[in-house]
DNA sequence: TGGCCTTTGTACGGTGGCCGATCAAAGTAT
DNA sequence: ATACTTTGATCGGCCACCGTACAAAGGCCA
């Protein structure tokens, strides 16, 4: 007759082993300022001046913000200007493709220090690419970018699904040679910091809500074009994940019943229709449509189909626009469906760019009922290849930022010392 | 560079305004336990005894909770055991369809004391409409059943999307004569109660997660077959709306690219496939080829042709089969975007159960990839044809739990005095 | 049956987070 | 130079919640 589950929302007041639980949020409003005095703080988060110092007094000696001299005066005293230490600690973030390894070294506002990418069969080795994340996370951190500045933590994107209860586990479908768990937990020890881990299209998502074309929307879809397509959300500012963190399987919607049949057994998925190979099959298929092409008569990469269509090849043009036609069916279901207020293209074809915008633009006016589902944008993504890495080192910014606990003590004097 | 949004969650730590932040979590839980003394509230809800007890003394005067003697020991003294008074008000919860009006008066509990339906052309009459729901609420109120307990507020659930920030606007596509607005606040005022909007799929998937099939399953889709396909979502407990509250017009995924036109301008919608005018089309199509059906030869209706399948008639069965198979393919989309992990299916159609639910299951399994995906329980609404508007009264209910401020003052005598 | 322990509910003093009032410092407006 | 503003620190106070202590009322066991 009710409901059963005891964890109604709000239950507990606040955690009682955290001490101040304003304290947090005040760290946030600096982070997200940058640079502002404790009176504005004060007005912004709704608490007194008093409270306000009372909590930046302990702050400041976590070393992560700092005062930087004084601001202009508004009629009265100067204020004392508080600052966000953004190059007080580093970040790592992993992004484990199907055949490379990405390791992003980051500082606390997502600024890439140094990067380094790697090929390697990630899918068939386990082992080596345990060896091979230790490795490159060894050399990043090693790097005068890094300047011996202290590590909060890694994060880890994985291109499958992730169950949010049980984040080591790896799905023995995507990744059958894993054996069902990631074992990444060796590299957290290795390092001494936590390691956190999620899909990598909704890592993607997250980085472009938090730097990229999705800044101040609450509410958005990441697609992740590659290989396979894969895509994040993000709703009311936080990853969505679904009930067991599969949520986003956006490539195996069906689009055409009469299509080609697919390896999960559906006929005519988005990715048999849209996925990099099924381009570079199609432009074959039209090839001899296209004798001037120099596409034509021999077999080409999807490196070489992007090249060409940005160069204008009307081959390559063709099976953009096809492409983009098969992909605001699906992308139109998914407005349907989930409602964001924008839609991200990303991974390897949103080089793209309008080539496949508008076209998918057109598709999805014409395609869909209600006119405020209409009026989504869809946008190419503004992060470029690092954006995943980069959206698992937010992910560890953010937990950081949502409990300061994570943030290792800076020592006092050490304010950006090592950066020069 | 950085998120501009100010409101980052839980900055404020309460709403000032709001007396003892706990008291009302504590009422959550008695009436979650529905009866529950005070030691035990303390170590469900991590607080000591001594706070409960003054929380408790603070709850008891509003007449929704009240001590009903004691309960068994269990080696000391009797707990006084307080119980929540499910009878001590009522709510209203309406339907407001295409072409019907349905008003059920509940009691705290989703207990439904009495109910009209009446039909109306809704779609057409909004000044009719307001008279009749504001009729159907005082017939209702002045009902024995309502024993002149207090009205702790009016829900109402509409067949058009529902902007979360603007509730009274009405969609112009779904409700033209509507002119933009519902107009409900005289129906409030008239009862001087908060009255309250959503959507009806919506509203469904809420019913059945607090009282239907999906009770104890936090992400829950509901799907409402009926002339249109909606569908609502319980996303971590609480309804999910997306960006602009459209979220859930699954009736206009396109399944197949080479299906007949739909109003929307896509081609094989699933409403051109599944919709009750396309099953009646559908079941003359096939007439032909089952020359000794009842139903063959002469306009039928989706009632009759409900009936007959459920009475065993081949042409009938054919019907459903096909229209699960059509919406397995939908439903497989969804599972694939949202991962909810229950999709319950209710309206007309939900009356045929497993002659609809089995080769829709087997559809879903069979086209999925990911197996948890296709673990997602498929069931039928557990709640009948007036589900809709307990939802709506369920709304309400759930927004007084959440702030007991909303609940009416009982003077402490009538504990459930009206009843008989 | 009496003694001892447990459980429940209440009363009371204490604690910690936050606020308002106050004040000094340092600026602007006139 | 005077009056007013703004900022930040300090101090006392309030309130929600906690822990302790205690009384009432039960069970367990000799």
């Amino acid at each position: 007759m009710y409901n059963e589950d005891l964890s109604w929302k709000g239950l507990r007041r606040t955690d009682p082993d955290r001490p101040r639980p304003l304290a947090d949020a005040v760290l946030r409003l600096i982070w997200q300022k940058k640079r502002i005095s404790r009176a504005e703080i004060a007005g912004l988060a709704g608490l007194s001046r008093s409270t306000v110092s009372e909590i930046v007094g302990e702050i400041l000696p976590m070393g992560i913000v700092a005062e930087v001299g004084e601001g202009p005066s508004r009629g009265g005293r100067r204020p004392i200007v508080l600052e966000f230490q953004d190059d007080a600690c580093v970040i790592l973030g992993v992004e484990m493709g199907a055949t490379h390894v990405v390791v992003a070294l980051t500082d606390l506002r997502g600024r890439v220090l140094m990067w380094i990418s790697r090929d390697h069969d990630v899918r068939t080795d386990p082992v080596g690419t345990r060896a091979l994340i230790e490795e490159l996370c060894a050399i990043c951190l090693a790097a005068p970018a890094a300047g011996d500045r202290p590590l909060v933590g890694i994060g880890v994107a994985v291109a499958s699904p992730v169950d949010p209860s049980h984040p080591d586990r790896a799905s023995t479908v995507v990744l059958p040679a894993w054996e069902g768990r990631l074992g990444l937990d060796v590299v957290a020890r290795k390092f001494g910091v936590p390691l956190m881990v999620d899909n990598d299209a909704n890592l993607g998502a997250l980085a472009e809500h938090w730097w990229g074309a999705g800044q101040g929307v609450d509410d958005l879809a990441f697609i992740k074009l590659a290989m396979g397509i894969g895509s994040g959300h993000v709703i009311a500012g936080e990853i969505y994940r679904g009930a067991t963190g599969v949520a986003g399987e956006i490539g195996h919607l069906s689009i055409d019943s009469q299509g080609k049949p697919c390896l999960c057994g559906l006929r005519g998925c988005l990715v048999t229709l849209v996925g990099a190979p099924a381009l570079v099959e199609r432009a074959a298929e039209l090839a001899p449509s296209f004798p001037d092409s120099p596409l034509a008569g021999r077999i080409i990469t999807i490196v070489e189909l992007e090249n060409a269509a940005l160069a204008g090849d009307p081959l390559a043009l063709q099976v953009a626009q096809e492409a983009a036609a098969h992909l605001g069916r699906a992308v139109a279901g998914l407005l349907n469906i989930m409602n964001p207020s924008m839609v991200i293209i990303g991974g390897m074809l949103a080089r793209l760019g309008d080539l496949l915008l508008v076209p998918l633009r057109e598709t999805i006016v014409s395609r869909t009922l209600v006119s405020s589902v209409a009026a989504a944008e869809i946008r190419a993504g503004g992060l470029g290849d690092l954006g995943i890495a980069v959206g698992a080192s937010t992910m560890v910014l953010k937990a950081a930022l949502a409990d300061s606990r994570l943030f290792p003590r800076v020592d006092a004097g050490a304010n950006g010392v090592a950066t020069s």
